[in-house]
DNA sequence: TACACACCCGGTAGTTACTCCAGGGTCAAG
DNA sequence: CTTGACCCTGGAGTAACTACCGGGTGTGTA
């Protein structure tokens, strides 16, 4: 099997097979006498697991640990546990993030009602004015501290 | 306004600041005697408009045209709607891959009960076997063709 | 006066996960 | 013998920062 073979069999791009090589995700394969890479099932396997894993939005770091457990199947497995836990909580939260951000984009968009010129258009008088009245979290809690000491100045 | 108070004001990160300035976001301020830069109100005004945007997850170069915008209100906002409405789609079309997303990873967080080896694990399991069965939406419809019209051969 | 410490400077390099490009080699069909 | 599909390596570019380096500045305190 050719990479473009490989490539087509798992949707994966070319570029993005030999990059998954350079970065030790997937074993260097075989060459023919003429250089050209040449694979067997067990890579397509591994780079279809890899494709799955990354669909998911598993990180190649975390792919990589993952790919680990896939070849030392006598380890524990509360750390896959644990990193799928962590991966779904970065989900939810983009997920909370994300619908917040639908909302505020509806309601933006509804501030506009399009056919004028930008400077009664609704929409960049909503953006500035939320720029202003924005309150500030890291403000009300937990400041790094610093920014010197001063009684007052400038 | 020092850079860091700035920073402490907007929540923006000082190198994040500096950042901007040099991606032309964020005009250059004026010079304290020192070097230091020296920022007026403007800038806040700016960078908090900025910030906002960018909370909105919207693109610098997004933000850059918003900006321009804003600059030149005789302008046709009918492309600040358009704008927009792509940045809704996006984020919309984003939404909906977090939400499958949550799904399958809760499944696959379903299938280990855990306190055993990873040789066992029903995430593992599920991660290869769906990695297998994988349908590959690429090869049903719109091939890039090619991939040379050849008759057999390894 | 000396020191520590917070703050600032510019510039460069690193991050993630690719993606693209240049410049070249290989191989089968027409 | 040319065309076109396919492959190779190595390097650069992408977004939006983040981190680090070596060094300069300014002030409160010992």
């Amino acid at each position: 099997m050719r990479i473009g073979e490989l490539g087509q069999a798992t949707c994966v791009d070319i570029e993005t097979i030999r990059y998954y090589e350079k970065a030790g995700l997937l074993p260097e394969p075989a060459r023919n006498a003429n250089g050209y890479r040449a694979y067997g099932p067990a890579h397509l396997e591994r780079l279809a697991f890899i494709r799955h894993c990354r669909a998911l939005d598993i990180s190649l770091a975390d792919v990589k640990r993952l790919l680990e457990f896939v070849a030392h199947p006598e380890a524990d497995c509360g750390d896959i546990d644990q990193l799928i836990d962590g991966q779904l909580a970065r989900v939810r939260a983009r997920l909370n993030s994300m619908q917040v951000l639908e909302r505020q984009l509806v309601a933006l968009r509804g501030q506009c009602d399009s056919g004028h010129a930008a400077g009664e258009c609704g929409i960049l008088h909503e953006l500035v004015a939320a720029a202003h009245g924005e309150a500030c979290a890291c403000h009300l809690n937990a400041v790094p501290e610093p920014l010197r000491t001063r009684k007052r100045s400038a």
